[in-house]
RNA sequence: GCGCCCUUAGCUCAGUGGUAGAGCACUGCAUUCACAUUGCAGGUGUCGCAGGUUCAAAUCCUGCAGGGCGCACCA
């Protein structure tokens, strides 16, 4: 090949989009399309991004994480399968579109009707993936794009309607009358990993109640107050009974307060005795349950105060505060008032303040004893009494999921130990509906039952239970297929650590639940990517950098190199213009090693062995080259990416091209080491351009495609074998 | 309150028992010869502080200081 063929410098632009091409048209994304069908499978899913947004950098990392792994297994000649998909997001695509129509037609889903606003949303929905789709590509992810799935399509309803029927049968889903998370802004109740605390200022009360101080951040939910709570052992309370009845001057007049004494009473807190509003408070709903206390309702779904209020009904939360505060002054009843800092949960989606309410809900009981029929979880027997917290807590611990990094395990297990119920039923439109059906005191769960009168539940499901069965609802589950048989479980699940809890956690419950099984072998957790300025990058900040500009601007790989590059697991890293320019750079010295190489070596044989050295540079090259591809490969087993991307770059520029090339320009020259030198020469090219090519599988596909000709499919690199180190 | 992480060259960060590393930035020199998206040569550093373990500590242990995060929470 002569020189004149290769252009002075690497023009990605034009190379990217005809390489990705190739490799579509090879139909080798497809692991049933695979030149070797031997190998042992190896499965990654994808994360499936929300329908609402676009690629921002934080997708751009795990894309091209995922590439890395996907990349080196099918060159290692594995079954390689990396599924794409979509998420429907639930509350966060409602809300868009809700804000949407609010904005330019001044009206609200009600005016809309549960259908049409369904239409709209689901038109939305679609138009917004074929652009992430298209995003997608951009990075050059080899997903296999024949089976793509969302989480809303038919088969993976399916799926979500047979794990709710099975899970209802197993009695780990139940409906009952329990304290939720309310969303007042939002109109639907969320979880409780759907909140932000965040912290508040504001004044904490103490008031006259009988005998009795009480101190409070909340006036407005003390109207129902008749139980005051204290510590058993609380000396200063000695003298009243449990049970012991008191009038008690209040806020609307005199009422009857009932003493109870409980545990959960922190008494260096306050004045040590506190009232309760079980409908508005889990502690406080605790405590009722104890004792078998009346509850009772304050305020409402739209955080206004009913009829309990007296002249204060109807007001909203703000509004009535002042205005109960004075009117206890006024009585005499107010004792002091302090300055105090306190986390107020709001809602993550809608920032709404979250006011927990008492509702009817469908709940996952995670310390319910169930039994698991079939297992394949090593020290859980088929046919044990297990509950899910167990469930979720043996498989980490023993090691038949690995976290990476392992720091991470600790957050895992903490989380659990703190896990409630989880509530999955939620009061918007979009997402899968409950799948129940109601006829008089009949009740079907799973599929619609036939026969006149019934209806089904209004309420949907929360986005996480259908994401949580995504290791196998996109295999095809609950029909047995061959995929499912292949490729579950997975072995790797690449996401961000800040949803550790919300999905991987929810993946792991789903899949022991179900299939007695793991859905993935090893969690490999990546940081937050951050602006030089530190900010989180979002799609929601428009000055931030997109993707797709830097892409256009330096290159698919620059900018896969430049978010990896020097980044280690699970920590936060900043991405910077420089860092992708200099990646750039590399690319380019690669291109033009390429060319050097190219034009001093007549012909290119990928098969040949190790060629043998002549001269002392010839024998240091060649060690050096062993021991990054030993090293490498060591480094890609265990998850170290980033290691794994320097040792390459190190080599291919500083032992190489510094060291190696410029000594093979006298080498050439001499007759006695000409000819071996043009061996090792094509010989590390051939090595590099594989080593590298998970990492930027731009720039060496094309180089590639340049030496060994385009017209086979098989001769693309991307189904070229990994390099093995001779020691 | 419980837990986790960070503190290394001017900047952004790797490294986690055996004489300190990368990228970018900086200084000087070179340059028709693969590449100026270059090369060579250079400062680049009490590896937060104080103890301890060890033949040996940036690396392990303890304490302290500063910064960040997660979870929970007291009305």
């Amino acid at each position: 090949m002569a020189i004149t063929e290769l252009p002075k410098n690497y023009d990605a632009a034009s190379a990217e989009k005809d390489i990705y091409r190739r490799w579509e048209e090879s139909g080798y994304f497809n692991p049933d399309n695979l030149p070797r069908q031997d190998g042992d499978p190896f499965t990654i899913m994808m994360p499936p991004p929300n329908v609402t947004g676009v690629l921002h950098a934080g997708h751009a990392m795990f894309l091209t994480i995922q590439d890395i792994f996907i990349r080196h297994a099918r060159m290692q000649g594995k079954r390689t399968l990396w599924l794409p998909g979509t998420d429907h997001a639930a509350i966060a695509t409602q809300a868009k579109v809700e804000k949407e129509i609010s904005k330019k037609e001044k009206k609200s889903r009600h005016d809309l009707g549960r259908e049409e606003l369904l239409r709209r949303v689901n038109e939305f929905a679609l138009a917004s993936q074929s652009t992430i789709l298209s995003q997608m590509r951009a990075m050059g992810s080899s997903c296999d794009w024949s089976r793509l799935a969302y989480t809303l399509d038919e088969t993976r309803s399916r799926a979500v309607n047979e794990a709710f029927k099975r899970l209802h049968g197993l009695g780990l889903i139940y409906r009952g009358h329990r304290i939720v998370n309310w969303d007042p802004k939002g109109q639907t109740t969320i979880s409780d990993d759907e909140i932000v605390y965040q912290e508040e200022k504001t004044t904490f009360y103490y008031f006259r109640y009988g005998p009795f101080v009480i101190g409070t951040a909340r006036p407005e939910t003390k109207f129902g107050d008749k139980y005051v709570v204290v510590h058993p052992d609380d000396p200063r309370y000695a003298q009243y009974a449990h049970g012991q009845k008191l009038t008690v001057e209040w806020i609307n007049g005199p009422i009857e307060a009932t003493v109870i004494k409980d545990n959960a009473i922190d008494m260096e807190f306050g004045t040590g005795a506190m009232t309760i509003t079980p409908w508005h408070s889990t502690a406080d709903f605790d405590i009722a349950e104890r004792h078998g206390l009346d509850k009772e309702q304050i305020i409402d779904e739209r955080g206004k105060l009913l009829d309990i209020a007296g002249e204060f009904t109807g007001m909203k939360i703000a509004e009535a505060r002042p205005k109960i505060v004075e009117k206890l002054r006024a009585k005499g009843l107010v004792v002091k008032e302090e300055e105090y800092v306190h986390q107020i949960a709001t809602a993550e989606r809608t920032g709404g303040i979250v006011e927990p309410q008492i509702k009817l809900q469908w709940f996952i009981a995670v310390n319910q004893p169930f039994t698991l029929e079939q297992s394949a979880i090593p020290g859980i027997a088929s046919g044990q009494e297990i509950t899910l917290k167990q469930l979720m807590q043996h498989v980490v611990r023993d090691g038949h999921i690995r976290i990476v990094p392992d720091r991470f395990a600790n957050n895992y297990f903490h989380w659990i130990d703190n896990l409630r119920d989880w509530c999955i039923s939620r009061q918007i439109w979009f997402g899968h509906r409950v799948p129940v059906w109601y006829r008089g005191d009949e009740l079907a769960a799973g599929d619609e039952p036939s026969g006149d009168g019934w209806t089904q539940d209004p309420d949907t499901l929360d986005t996480w239970f259908s994401s949580g069965l995504w290791t196998f609802s996109t295999l095809g589950w609950p029909d047995e297929t061959p995929d499912l048989r292949t490729f579950h479980p997975t072995d790797v699940m690449e996401t961000a650590y800040e949803i550790l809890f919300f999905w991987v956690a929810r993946m792991i419950l789903m899949t022991g639940a179900l299939l007695g099984d793991v859905p993935f072998r090893t969690v490999y957790l990546h940081g937050l990517v951050r602006d030089e300025k530190r900010a989180k990058l979002s799609k929601s900040k428009s000055d931030s950098a997109d993707p797709l500009d830097l892409i256009g601007q330096y290159g698919t790989d620059a900018l896969r190199m430049a978010l990896i590059f020097n980044t280690s697991p699970g920590t936060d890293s900043i991405l910077s213009n420089e860092k992708i320019k200099g990646m750039k750079h590399f690319a380019n010295k690669l291109w033009n090693i390429a060319r050097y190489v190219l034009a001093n070596v007549p012909s290119m044989d990928s098969g040949a062995g190790t060629p043998d050295p002549a001269t002392d540079a010839d024998r240091a090259i060649l060690a050096k080259l062993d021991e990054t591809v030993g090293a490498m490969s060591e480094d890609l087993e265990a998850f170290r990416i980033h290691e794994a991307a320097q040792r390459v770059y190190q080599f291919a520029w500083h032992e190489f091209a510094d060291i190696y090339l410029e000594a093979s320009k006298s080498q050439l020259d001499d007759i006695a080491t000409a000819g071996s030198t043009r061996n090792i020469l094509a010989y590390c090219l051939d090595r590099m351009l594989r080593l590298l090519h998970p990492f930027m599988p731009f720039v060496t596909e094309e180089l590639w495609g340049r030496i060994h000709g385009t017209d086979d499919p098989a001769k693309l690199l991307m189904v070229q074998s990994w390099p093995a180190a001779s020691r």
